[in-house]
This record gives C-alpha cells, sequence and structure tokens, in this order.
DNA sequence: CGGCCTCGAGTTCC
DNA sequence: CTCGAGGCCG
C-alpha cells in the first residue's frame, strides 16, 4: 500500500471538515463530536503549513480570515437587487393579490410562497462552476461592496457547492440570502463590547451588518453570523419554474434555507401566516419583522416584472415594529403593598407594537445598573413577550451630566428609611403602616382576592383620596350617599358598587386569606392553607412548626405566616372581618375534589372555543386534576385552544403531550 | 449542594 | 410574561 499523497490527504480532509461545517451549521445536526472536528481541523491545518503551495481559497482553513485591507472594493451585481414594496395591512395584501389576478389575467388560484423576512443584511454570493467566488452586500442595489473575505468566515455559507455524484454545477449562479446575528450571539456580542468599554450595538441588525462590514476579516469570523438563503439572480444553465423549486435546489446544494417557507394555494391562506408566524417570532432565536411574500410561480413573476425596481410579484408584509426609540424622561418609584421600592421610566411617548408606551418598569436598582439606564437617555423600548414593555438598555453616550441611579434613601411616601436586605434584589420600605402599603393592598383586595365587579383599582384610589377608605373594614362599611357625594357618582351605580362590595362577603376562606395580603401566601398558598388548616382560628393557633407540615410550605413561609398572625394589628383586622361576616373558615364544597383525573397535572393555554378558561380548569378540578400555569416534565397534557403562546414550545422539547379542545373533551367526558 | 418545579409579585394598554 | 426566590428531591 503507498503513502496517500499530501495533496490526496489535504483534499479528503478538507471534503471532511466542509461536509462536518455543512453537518452542524446548514443542517443544525452535526454526527461527529466537536473534539473529532477538531482534530480533522488540526490535522488538515498542520499538512496545509507544510505545503503552502496546495491551500487555495476553498479550504475551511481560509475560513478564519486573512489580513485587514484598507477599504472595500466596490462590487456591481450581476443582477440588480430590487427592494420589496412594503404592505401592513390583511387589506393592502389583498388589494395586491387582486392586482396580480389581474394582470396575469388568470382565473385560478395563484400559488404563493412565504417566508420569514429575516432582519439582517442582504447579500449576494456568486458561485462560479460551483465554487464561491465573490460575494457583496446589496449597497444601493447595483453596487455594493466586495466582502468576499468576510463571508467565507461565516460557516453556513458553502464555499463549494453539494452536488450529487456525477452532476456538473451550473457555470454560474449568484445566490441572494440574509446574513444576521442569531440573539444568543448578539447579547454576547454586547457583553463583550461592554466589558471592553465599548459602546454596546443597539440591535441585532446593525451588529450583522457592522460585523460583516468589518475590514479586518479575523473580527468578523469571531462574530457568530450566520445566513439564510432565500433565492437565485443571475444564473446560467439552471432550469427551473417555481419559487419554491429554486429553495429545494438552493437547499439541496448546500445552502441554508429558511425552514419556515411555505407555499400556498390561495391569499387567504398566506394572511393566516402573517397572523400565525406574528406569534411565532418570539419564538425563535432571530428577529425578523414580517413576512416576504412571493408569487410561487417563475413564468407569472416574469410576466408580471417589475416597476422602479420593485418587484410587482412580491411583497414584504411588515408588522408593527416591537423595538423603537424613545427618552427617557425620568425614573421614579412607587411602593408596592409588600413594601417593595419598584423603580419605573417615565418615558416620551412612542409606538411599539402598535401601541403607545408611555411608561415601562425597570424591576430594580441592580437591573437599571447593571443596563447602565440613566435619567435622560436615549433609550430602546421592546414590548417582550407580546405585551409588557421594557427598557432594553440605553443609546450611549450619556447625555452631558447623566449619572447612574440610586435608590432613593427614604421612602417617597412616608419618609422611612429604606432598608435592603443582605443579598436580596428588592429595596424595602419597611414601615407597615406607609400609606402606599395600605393602599396597594386595598387594590389586591378588590381586584385579585376578592375580584368584586366594578370596584377596581380607580374605585379604590378615589375614596382613598376622599379620606373614606383607609382599610378593609372600611369598604363594607360604605353607604350609598358617600359615594353619591363624590363626583362621577350616580344614584345607581353607587347601589351598584355597594350590593357588589357585599356580594364578595361570599367569597370562599381561601381568598380572604389571599387578600390579607401576608408574605410569600399567593392564590396558591393560600388554598393550600385555607384546606389543611380549615379556619382563621386554627392558622392563627398553629406554630411555626404546625404550619410547616402544610406540603409545599417550608421554614420561610410559615414564619413570615406565624409573624403575620402574632401581630396585634393583624389579629384585629382578622377579627373586624369577621364581625362583617366574611368567611373565616373552610366551607364543605371547597375541599379539592378527589376524582379520576387525581394526580394529573394540566395546562391550559390559548382560547378554546366553548370554554373559558376558568371554565376548563374548574371542570378539570372537579375531576381531581390539578391544573397550573407552567409546563414542565411533571405536565401530563397541555391542553391548547387557538393561539396557543410559548407553552407549546416548551411542551414539545420536554415531550410532553399537547391535546387541543377535543382531547379535553374526551377527557371531562372520561372517553 | 444543584437542579428542577412552583409560586409570588409586579406589570401595560384599552 | 418574566424574574426571583422558596421548596423539595436526589
Amino acid at each position: 500500500m503507498t503513502a496517500k499523497t499530501a495533496e490526496e490527504r489535504i483534499r479528503e480532509l478538507q471534503a471532511l471538515v466542509e461536509q462536518h461545517n455543512y453537518r452542524y451549521y446548514v443542517l443544525d445536526d452535526p454526527e461527529v463530536s466537536d473534539a473529532e472536528y477538531d482534530r480533522l481541523f488540526d490535522e488538515l491545518r498542520a499538512i496545509e503549513e507544510a505545503h503552502p503551495e496546495l491551500v487555495g481559497p476553498d479550504s475551511p482553513t481560509q475560513r478564519i480570515g486573512a489580513a485587514p485591507s484598507e477599504r472595500f472594493q466596490k462590487l456591481r451585481h450581476l443582477q440588480t437587487m430590487g427592494s420589496l414594496d412594503k404592505a401592513t395591512t390583511h387589506e393592502e395584501m389583498l388589494k395586491w393579490a387582486e392586482d396580480v389576478r389581474r394582470r396575469l389575467d388568470l382565473d385560478e388560484p395563484i400559488a404563493f410562497v412565504t417566508e420569514p423576512k429575516i432582519d439582517g443584511s442582504a447579500i449576494s454570493l456568486v458561485y462560479e462552476n460551483g465554487a464561491f467566488v465573490r460575494g457583496a452586500t446589496r449597497g444601493d442595489g447595483e453596487e455594493g461592496e466586495d466582502v468576499t473575505r468576510n463571508l467565507r468566515t461565516i460557516r453556513s455559507i458553502p464555499l463549494t457547492m453539494r452536488l450529487a455524484p456525477g452532476e456538473k454545477p451550473p457555470p454560474l449562479v449568484e445566490v441572494r440570502g440574509e446574513i444576521y446575528l442569531p440573539l444568543e450571539g448578539f447579547r454576547s456580542l454586547n457583553e463583550q463590547l461592554v466589558a471592553q468599554g465599548r459602546k454596546p450595538s443597539p440591535n441585532p441588525r446593525n451588529a450583522a451588518a457592522g460585523s460583516l462590514r468589518q475590514l479586518d476579516p479575523r473580527i468578523t469570523a469571531s462574530r457568530p453570523l450566520a445566513i439564510w438563503v432565500y433565492g437565485i439572480g443571475a444564473v446560467e444553465r439552471l432550469e427551473l419554474e417555481t419559487h419554491s423549486q429554486a429553495l429545494a435546489w438552493l437547499r439541496e446544494h448546500g445552502f441554508r434555507t429558511n425552514p419556515g417557507a411555505e407555499r400556498h394555494d390561495s391569499i387567504e391562506s398566506v394572511l393566516e401566516a402573517c397572523e400565525e408566524w406574528e406569534r411565532r417570532r418570539a419564538g425563535l432565536d432571530y428577529e425578523i419583522d414580517g413576512l416576504v411574500v412571493k408569487v410561487d410561480s417563475l413564468a407569472q413573476q416574469a410576466a408580471l416584472g417589475a416597476l422602479h425596481q420593485r418587484p410587482r410579484w412580491a411583497r414584504a408584509f411588515k408588522w408593527a415594529p416591537t423595538t423603537a426609540q424613545t427618552k427617557l424622561l425620568g425614573i421614579h418609584v412607587r411602593v408596592g403593598r409588600t413594601g417593595a421600592l419598584n423603580p419605573w421610566a417615565e418615558l416620551e411617548p412612542v409606538e411599539v407594537g402598535g401601541v403607545t408606551i408611555s411608561t415601562a418598569t425597570l424591576h430594580n436598582e441592580d437591573d437599571i445598573n447593571r443596563k447602565d439606564i440613566r435619567e435622560g437617555d436615549t433609550v430602546i423600548v421592546q414590548r417582550a413577550g407580546d405585551v409588557i414593555p421594557q427598557v432594553a438598555g440605553p443609546v450611549l453616550p450619556h447625555p452631558e451630566g447623566a449619572e447612574p441611579f440610586r435608590m432613593p434613601r427614604d421612602c417617597p411616601l412616608c419618609g422611612a428609611e429604606i432598608v435592603k436586605p443582605e443579598g436580596e434584589a428588592m429595596h424595602r420600605c419597611p414601615n407597615r403602616a406607609c400609606p402606599s402599603r395600605g393602599l396597594e393592598t386595598l387594590i389586591h383586595w378588590v381586584q385579585a382576592a376578592m375580584d368584586i365587579e366594578g370596584v377596581g383599582e380607580k374605585f379604590v384610589r378615589k375614596l382613598w383620596a376622599a379620606g373614606l377608605l383607609r382599610s378593609m373594614p372600611d369598604l363594607y362599611r360604605l353607604r350609598v350617599e358617600q359615594l353619591t357625594e363624590l363626583e362621577g357618582y350616580g344614584e345607581i351605580s353607587a347601589q351598584r358598587a355597594i350590593e357588589a362590595i357585599d356580594l364578595s362577603k361570599q367569597q370562599p376562606f381561601f381568598r380572604v386569606l389571599f387578600g390579607l395580603n401576608i408574605p410569600h401566601v399567593g392564590f396558591v398558598t393560600a388554598q393550600s392553607l385555607a384546606y389543611h388548616l380549615g379556619s382563621v382560628e386554627r392558622l392563627a393557633a398553629a406554630t411555626q412548626e404546625e404550619i410547616q407540615e402544610v406540603e409545599g410550605i417550608g421554614p420561610i413561609v410559615a414564619e413570615a405566616v406565624a409573624d403575620w398572625f402574632a401581630d396585634e394589628e393583624n389579629s384585629q383586622l382578622v377579627a373586624e372581618l369577621g364581625a362583617l361576616g366574611l368567611r373565616l373558615e373552610l366551607a364543605e364544597d371547597e375541599r379539592p375534589a378527589e376524582g379520576r383525573l387525581s394526580g394529573h397535572v394540566y395546562v391550559v393555554t390559548g382560547t378554546l372555543e366553548h370554554f373559558s378558561r376558568a371554565q376548563a380548569q374548574a371542570a378539570l378540578e372537579e375531576l381531581g386534576a390539578r391544573v397550573t400555569d407552567s409546563v414542565s416534565a411533571k405536565t401530563t397534557a397541555v391542553i391548547a385552544g387557538e393561539n396557543p403562546g410559548s407553552k407549546i414550545e416548551k411542551a414539545t422539547r420536554l415531550g410532553v403531550n399537547i391535546v387541543g379542545e377535543r382531547g379535553l373533551e374526551e377527557l371531562l367526558s372520561g372517553e
């Protein structure tokens, strides 16, 4: 047996390393360990070092980046990179589809392809005889910058096309794609920049574009950029009929195409996809700001043509942005019902994701300073998880003279000295008589605990301001005349409010317990305490050790409960509530049911057709099941209605069963 | 002690 | 929804 020549071994190793790059970066399905990959890579590099004349630009070792260049050369695209017309409403999309149908003069349905619109940096890659020869940024659409050396560092860009045995590559293919930075990579990049005392990047798109335009390819190589390929520009000797075929061709030839591309037979189906993806976007590890919608048939595309370099056969459907920049006018502090100090941001009103945001929570002092947010900053506001606005961070530099945030030393409401227990994130006002705590406790009572219809935060604030309300018992002593004297209350609405308050006396014991605002006692723990101890009397008499016997209650919660009842003022309060006729012991029907579903745990998510969430929960609990709202490995099944949220994803990951409304019905009927 | 699993608490807009 | 922290299991 003759030893392989160095050249043969180099070719072999290059092919192997690229194969593993492909499995890892394109398919996300590696077939060898990292250590094995490193071993092959090191061997390849060693032989190449000994034989530099055998190293071509296609070698995977060349991906680590060459020496910096002075500036980028201009590069003319083989085919114009047009931009897309945008649409933001379903009406606009329908109008476009109608226009397409009319221009094509067709009665049969038109097929469309939708794909996620990646918020990154558009590029064009030229392959000659299957080899990547050059690539450029979009630029003005006619001419971009030659960033070939940087693109070579991106592992998900094939240096050579994958070919079937005996297949001849087309002499020329211009591949179009979007370079992006996965969110994880964006976060670590920013951490790194901040650690180096440099400005963090405001968003992943800027970070991707910036990384791609580094004059030193070694910097680009250090950033975890990736590509989604979405189409073909100029091409020679390749016959395709549809855009879907083009995507399949690209995938087969080693390019990373987005798995979210879908073919649709009608515009209605396209619109459904637009809605569905708006929900799915939060679960992706990269940013998308809409869907690109294309007419599938290339012949139809050609017939439709373009207007001012904007193809008539495609639209970018864009959602309202979920991040925006605005000015942080001030940082204020609120005191919650537990005495915790919550800093919040007063913002110059700005539209984010279709709603106007003017305030946002800032959580705690550490969080503010970790993000380095200061009054007067321009900040990035985002709506995380679809709803709750967050201040993501400042756009540096800070304005002249802006100081880091410091929590006030004294309570802004009662002046008591603020404390911050060792190891805790929150500052607290220790004054149990602090007016904010009384007010917040009342709001908690009427809203969360007793759920009094028509009596909410506004009602409580108004009566508090009028001096009519200082504690829960006051609420039950209110008279209609007192309300009608206030502005905004007529006879009827006053009557109604008083009746609703009176009705709330019938609420079960555990709700009263929940409403008392005992530290660490929320909805679930209150139920648990109520079931196990049965009455306020027994609870108040119980020692910490006895309370701790209750399942799910440890020393900290037990101590908090015992301490609360040991307080004279609190026992007074409980006695008063009892005298007013509130329930202070467990009624017979309040015990958790034992039944067919005992021991099973369900999570209900999304909108059900025939039940409200609460009804579904009640029906399941009646059969002995437990219903929680976080999916874990212990969950028996997730019951998903329409528009389920991120819970589905977690359930899938954990291998938890997912059933629809049908499944719930079968469960309840015992089938 | 570490790693789940739960629960508590605070929260925005209309 | 998300974070932080308590409870519990191995």
